[in-house]
DNA sequence: ACCTGAACACCGTTCAAGT
DNA sequence: ACCTGAACACCGTTCAAGT
């Protein structure tokens, strides 16, 4: 195992991350090892440090690829009314957490003080996955000013995103996760009706 | 240090449990170790062990204390509208959040498998902070069957929590606060008038 | 009975040395 | 230049041995 000069750098890069996303798919962010990552990648650990400055920017590069992923898999549910947009798409966050758990819990996992130059362009992709929303919204609302529509995008979300936390931390059986859909449901209904009702304070 | 049979067993959980909040709070949930805590509280790391089975079984005490502090905080505030109570008691939960930001932020870091028996207990202890919201929510609208008045505080409590998530694992300084309470308003307002203006599917 | 401290099997990270 | 593997300074957990 291990010849020299078999994969370019940033072929050794790609096969860091897909050992360890596969990693934590199948045994948890706990499990995740620099030890075990280069033992499933046929190298040794001081060849991660050739592409990764540690741990901590691994992580936060695994966390981005979620987040790309996750954007793409919300892709905007054309086949149905305008109105509920919103609530298809926050069942494909349900979804998408509920899929891939391992995954997207690591992205709230705590992570001592992530680099502020990287936390920048990571702070992009995040605003990706909420610009989903936020595009839903811009359909609803045109007249909106753009500030309010994106604190708007930002609040459900948040609030879509902490439901999903609270509710498959648990235990995730089907019975449950209809009682998940439920809550999703319910935020997003209320959020939207009590939008169109309050006209004066936004 | 470390003489023997100063403490009662119960004394020296005690300890374990301060020595380990205070690192926590003044060092981060990362920087919490067992060893760290044994120095701490001038006692050798197997008897840690005595008192605790372990990391795990510490750490769900921790959170459990975590808890029941938060739920001693939000008690309902009572010198204003009953309309506005929802309002406030989110407001002390930012609050608590902020200024505990190291407590807070544990009680939902990624812990692998707690063990399920003590998760009752634990749940209870969850569910106590929620109660917080029900109750108010049950003065609002006394008539509403209990399971939806439940569904409802879990929901917007979840909600609530989400934000508070997003916006303080980011950088916190005043300015910021300021946002994050108006995004706290914006969920617990349009949450409330969706409520009211949908009668049907509640 | 309470508590120690050495031992075990791990970590992340570094870096002189090999090819 | 790429990569190794030993070394360093840590971990959580266990348990024979001391008092």
């Amino acid at each position: 195992m291990a010849r020299r000069s078999e994969h370019s750098l940033e072929q050794i890069k790609e096969m860091v991350l897909n050992a360890a996303e596969s990693i934590v798919i199948e045994q948890g962010f706990s499990a995740l090892t620099m030890r075990k990552i280069a033992r499933e990648m046929g190298y040794t650990v001081g060849s991660i440090y050739m592409v990764f400055a540690g741990m901590g920017d691994l992580l936060i590069h695994m966390k981005a690829r979620t987040l790309d992923d996750l954007a793409a898999q919300l892709m905007p549910v054309l086949d149905c009314a305008t109105e509920h947009r919103i609530e298809a798409l926050a069942k494909a966050y349900l979804n998408y957490a509920a899929r891939n758990f391992n995954r997207w819990s690591m992205l709230t996992a705590y992570h001592a003080a992530d680099n502020n130059e990287t936390s920048d362009w990571y702070r992009e992709k995040l605003n990706a996955v909420l610009a989903r929303l936020e595009a839903q919204f811009a359909l609803l609302v045109p007249e909106c000013p753009e500030l309010q529509k994106s604190r708007a995008a930002r609040t459900l979300g948040a609030g879509i995103h902490g439901i999903c936390m609270l509710s498959l931390t648990g235990r995730q059986n089907k019975a449950e996760l209809k009682e998940v859909e439920e809550m999703i449901v319910l935020l997003v209904g209320n959020f939207m009706r009590g939008w169109d009702a309050g006209a004066d304070n936004q």
